[in-house]
DNA sequence: CGACCCCTCGCTATTTTTGGGGAGGGGAAA
DNA sequence: TTTCCCCTCCCCAAAAATAGCGAGGGGTCG
């Protein structure tokens, strides 16, 4: 069976791919079929809760977590603000902790090469699909070459089931706000003080703020705070 | 050739494409391969600016912008709550903006189905890479079916693309929080009072304080409430 | 070593926001 | 038609956030 048969083949498998005990069965015969050390898929969650799956080694993946490394590891705090797939060589690895954390992930069988998928869903959730190996900087380029939209697209896939394990997620939870609290809530998100609003919109400073409550008790917020964070959490607005 | 081949031809044009021209000439190009009647790539950066390439009318792209369909667009607000790509059957065209909007966009050219693949960037960038048809129902599932796969890695590549056209965008251009910051603008965005976020902190409000004031100048925000909203859009923070 | 950032604490005064009332006209949906 | 939501305006008192000054010990990086 040729690579391309193959692919569609695991796609395929994918597709059908119900609950984490799946997931973790799937992202093991990615590994094989791209022949690499390892390969991980790695979510935070909207309430931030993490969960993941992939060919670490216990141990490895229980020290991480022991140790906090999500505040440490460069392929994560590098990709949480980058959008592209990213080569860890790209990556910041000066900083002395990073480098500790390098010599720590090799030696527990973590690859010295590296790809990240970054994906992010709508409210906040960040996943890192990645595939790791142990090789020459010249083979890791020609395989990441090959390879970059296979790798694109499983992670793609990856997500689509792995939202699907995120307990009740419904888009029309919360009522809309109205157009004029869309108004007045996306300037107050931009800093502007209620009185800079109240003349922005061309309203009294009064009628303002019946909107900013109105906004707030349909949010379900305890102050202006914290509607404007449930509003852009929930995309009602964009600053 | 075949339709792999040529797909394989299209991504390779698509890594070379430079500039709003060359997305545009692609985008042209993926419409005639995928031989539907409509694709678009809309893209609105962390800035609000918009920007977008493909085949719709002149005449509706000005009308949409005209009267900030954004806000109307059933697929914009759709997606922008959602993960997955999403046929626009799925969506909520049940409101009497939304059926208006839809009649007018149909009568303006676009097709009576539609797919949207959304994508989100680390600073609140969301691009949305759309293709619509005029088919029936059972025309359009099929495929969808066939092509969802293809139209997500187009909808990364061009995602790769636009990303570059974004100016001046280092992704070390905003210093990171540190963690009692973290853990103090959360607490703030959860709608904690400052009382409440020092008491859970264990930390005198005086010193809460200076976390948000620090937090508020490494973001630029004129009070917490922007600081807040920064550090959401930017992924700094996730409530 | 010096510079820089992180964490922690203090004071006073001013500005801003919030919470509680109430009121009327217009439009859309049931 | 009635009901509900949207938009607009007003007052007052209490609570909260902001602005300005200050201090010291600890770590990392060049």
């Amino acid at each position: 069976m040729g690579k391309i048969e193959r692919r569609e083949t695991l796609l395929g498998e994918l597709e059908q791919a119900q609950g984490l005990e799946a997931l973790q069965a799937a992202i093991v015969g990615l590994r094989d079929h791209f022949r690499v050390d390892h390969m991980v898929y790695h979510w935070v969650s909207s309430n931030g809760e993490q969960f993941g799956c992939g060919t670490y080694s216990d141990a490895w993946v229980q020290r991480y977590v022991d140790r906090d490394y999500l505040r440490v590891d460069p392929v994560i705090i590098g990709c949480y603000q980058r959008f592209h797939p990213v080569d860890w060589k790209r990556l910041d690895w000066s900083s002395k902790a990073a480098r500790a954390f390098q010599a720590e992930a090799i030696a527990h069988g973590v690859g010295n090469q590296g790809f990240s998928v970054p994906i992010r869903g709508p409210v906040g959730q960040f996943a890192l699909f990645t595939v790791s190996h142990d090789c020459s900087d010249e083979d890791w380029v020609r395989f990441t070459e090959e390879n970059r939209r296979d790798l694109i697209l499983f992670a793609h896939e990856f997500n689509v089931r792995a939202l699907e394990l995120e307990p009740g997620r419904s888009p029309e939870q919360s009522r809309a706000l109205s157009p004029r609290e869309i108004d007045a809530m996306t300037l107050v998100a931009l800093g502007y003080s209620r009185a800079q609003v109240a003349e922005t919109l061309a309203i009294s400073e009064h009628t303002l703020r019946v909107y900013i409550e109105s906004a707030r008790s349909k949010l379900g917020a305890l102050n202006t705070t914290h509607a404007v964070a449930r509003a852009l959490s929930r995309g009602l607005i964009v600053v």
